[in-house]
DNA sequence: AAACATTTGTGCGTATGTATC
DNA sequence: TGATACATACGCACAAATGTT
């Protein structure tokens, strides 16, 4: 084995034994300290276990337990044999009047791409009748996405418009990779967002497939209705959206 | 096999060979309309695969296919041995500035309801010290709960006050088993929500047991940040839902 | 393809301090 | 005071996933 020139950056870092706060919460802090300034970038990778419990004086369980708590507040994420990794920052995605994906991508510094994977003229089914406020059995023209930030999948879903007011937006959509630009082109951009609802479940096969997840993965389930400056809903989607990668914000 | 002149209650539900619809869509559809106008009840079993797949005229992995694109929509649910049954529809959650638990529980017709787990002064972690803008290890008063609605568990998790504003906050909150409660109490009733911020991932130990959920099931992790109304923060919050049991609703 | 090292994940046993009844 | 329960901390061992030789 290569000669590991161990770092113990100053000494053995210190923890107040006996002072009435558990070890591992001190070392918790400590650890999420170093992510939340910086110190440690997203990606990174820690040290190993047994490193950290020998540079804090602790066991390896002890150590753990402080993983564990910072785990869950979603800072680090550990794959056995690999090591442990800061987490990269979700993607924040500001739920609105004008929610639209490729703006918000593009403000968040990141290269908003799509492509279209189906599309198709259908009749409404129940959901999406009561959705668009149209009979059951009215046409509708359904657009299947996959978009993504820096090529990095984000959100896979179907969209569904009342196929008398959209005609051959699957086809703009397709060429531009982007239903925003599709609907501008039709005189429909000025379209906003009416309601939300959210929900989330475990992924299933296909969207893993789509969205390059590893199985036990979620995805949030968002459903939206987007209206003319009415307010008459024109568009609705379904829209599953990668938990790991996305975080939902709403402004009030 | 013999003919088992069975119910086919009025005829066998024919569905269109060849009409260019698949078979398992327009069972699908079928059964969809059947559940959202409510002929089929939330809680009620389904017939069986085998009786379905029979009054439908189809084979039963036809009838499967139907039943896996419900289940993906979250109207049923699906256990071996027991049966099909259609879900409770998730309670409606709206997100907005006024959003208080028992309000929007009690608004859906249910009663809301609600117990204090524990509460704690303990110094500012780097996340809530920044959610509440305060400087890192400032006291606050941390109160976790979990919270029902007609004593099904919907939600858990810790609630984080500037300590110094809310003395006694925690004693009142037990005592009464509602935050938004002790707060007015407080005179600090007038609080809205700034922020919300959404995400989701499977589960674990503890809120399985806190929120009754099977292994496999997801939660909602919401994040929310209440001011006065100066807009100044006053309490952050991380609660988890059941994301089975809860729809996120944001109008816009 | 097979063997090996590295690293995280899990289980069991033990001991100690601190509340609570 | 004692009994009990619980969280904390340590030690050892092995399983499972990953990457390298």
């Amino acid at each position: 084995m290569p000669d590991n020139t161990v770092m113990t950056p100053a000494a053995l870092d210190d923890v107040a034994r006996g002072s009435g706060v558990a070890l591992w919460k001190q070392i918790a802090e400590r650890i999420e300290a170093e992510i939340v300034e910086g110190r440690l970038a997203p990606g990174a990778r820690l040290p190993t276990e047994a490193e950290l419990s020998e540079r804090f004086g602790v066991n390896r369980h002890t150590l753990r337990r402080a993983l564990a708590t910072l785990t869950e507040q979603g800072l680090i994420e550990a794959t056995p044999g690999r090591g442990t990794f800061v987490r990269e920052p979700p993607l924040r995605y500001p739920i609105g009047p004008r929610t639209r994906f490729s703006e918000i991508v593009s403000a968040e510094g990141r290269e908003p791409g799509g492509r279209v994977t189906g599309s198709q003229v259908e009749p409404a089914t129940a959901d999406v009748a009561k959705a668009l406020k149209i009979a059951l059995g009215d046409e509708v023209l359904r657009i299947d996405m996959v978009r993504d930030a820096d090529g990095v999948p984000i959100t896979c879903g179907s969209h569904w418009y009342i196929a008398e007011r959209c005609r051959d937006l699957d086809l703009i959509a397709a060429a531009t990779g982007s239903v925003t630009r599709a609907m501008e082109t039709l005189g429909l951009g000025d379209y906003r967002r009416l309601e939300t609802r959210i929900t989330a479940r475990l992924a299933d096969d296909e969207e893993r497939r789509l969205l390059a997840l590893a199985p036990g993965r979620t995805v949030m389930v968002v459903e939206a209705i987007n209206g003319d400056p009415q307010r008459r809903p024109i568009q609705f989607s379904r829209a599953r959206f990668s938990a790991d990668r996305v975080q939902l914000v709403v402004k009030s």
